[in-house]
DNA sequence: ACGTTGATGCAACTGACTGGCAAGAGCCAA
DNA sequence: TTGGCTCTTGCCAGTCAGTTGCATCAACGT
């Protein structure tokens, strides 16, 4: 339950690659810190931005390997959200996402949250999900008071 | 109730299509044709080819246009998949996919199937799903049979 | 320091999709 | 039937996300 900084986040990643027979480099670093950082919910465009600020020269081509690599290795995943956009993000902190269609807002949702769904589907269905987490698309909270207030 | 034929359901869309004031057209015909015969998850290449076969000079830009001409006026629907793959269906047919990861096998789902997740989102975070079809991956029963036979 | 081999930058490429444009085809009106 | 207006289409070039080939570069073990 030990709280880490990003920073070690970042180097216990990087010793995970290495265990691996990746090598350390510089790219790949910068491309974890920026997951890291983002804590969820970056495309790998974002990513490739980001990491551009401080490596210009380093290619989107680098980001999209970086990611495989960390994804091979159980590190990191991809989601497709509903509207068919794509976020990466660290395996150990799966979670769902709510998107808010209107502020844009992503609100995290557990795993758990559909624990429920999971059972219905494979008691009424016999079919077994996996944990696959999910965007589902519409209003938050904030934003479903405020549409209250303008319209009727 | 009344049981249409495809030949009565595509019409009936051209109809619709002509009373939004748009033509009625070869190529629309012919591509409405493949969705209401595949009754569901076909992807925009499957149409395309499949059209080719009759209208070998159709071109996938047509597809796509009418697709969205489609889209427009409530007829079709798309849907992104969870593994960012996408297809269109008839709205009037709405429903989530469960995919079999297995054997491909795509099962349909009706949309009130996530009801209950739908309230306890709503109870439990304030935000208010769309009724956005999903497709959720997974083992199917008769995939899941074989499995637990094979191993162990 | 050196050599092996994996990692990177670059550029060309793919696949899904979009947009411009001129030619073609519905539909209405005469 | 014949115009003729305007929507549709085919063709093609372009975009966007992501991938791949290849020569160069740089980790890491020795």
């Amino acid at each position: 339950m030990a709280k880490h900084s990003h920073e070690d986040q970042v180097e216990q990643i990087m010793d995970r690659l290495a265990a691996s027979g990746k090598r350390r480099t510089m790219s790949r670093q910068a491309v974890i810190k920026v997951i890291v950082d983002y804590h969820g919910h970056v495309s790998a465009d974002d990513i490739a931005t980001r990491v551009q600020k401080d490596f210009p020269s380093l290619d989107v081509s680098t980001v999209y390997r970086t990611l495989e690599t960390l994804r091979e290795l159980g590190i990191v995943e991809r989601v497709w959200f509903a509207d068919g956009s794509t976020v990466y993000h660290l395996s150990d902190h799966k979670h769902h996402h709510l998107c808010c269609e209107r502020c844009g807002a992503v609100q995290e949702l557990p795993i758990s949250a559909l624990k429920n769904l999971e059972r219905f589907l494979l008691d009424e269905y016999g079919f077994e999900t996996h944990q696959q987490p999910l965007g589902l698309f519409g209003l938050c909270a904030d934003c479903r008071r405020s549409t209250r207030g303008d319209s009727s």
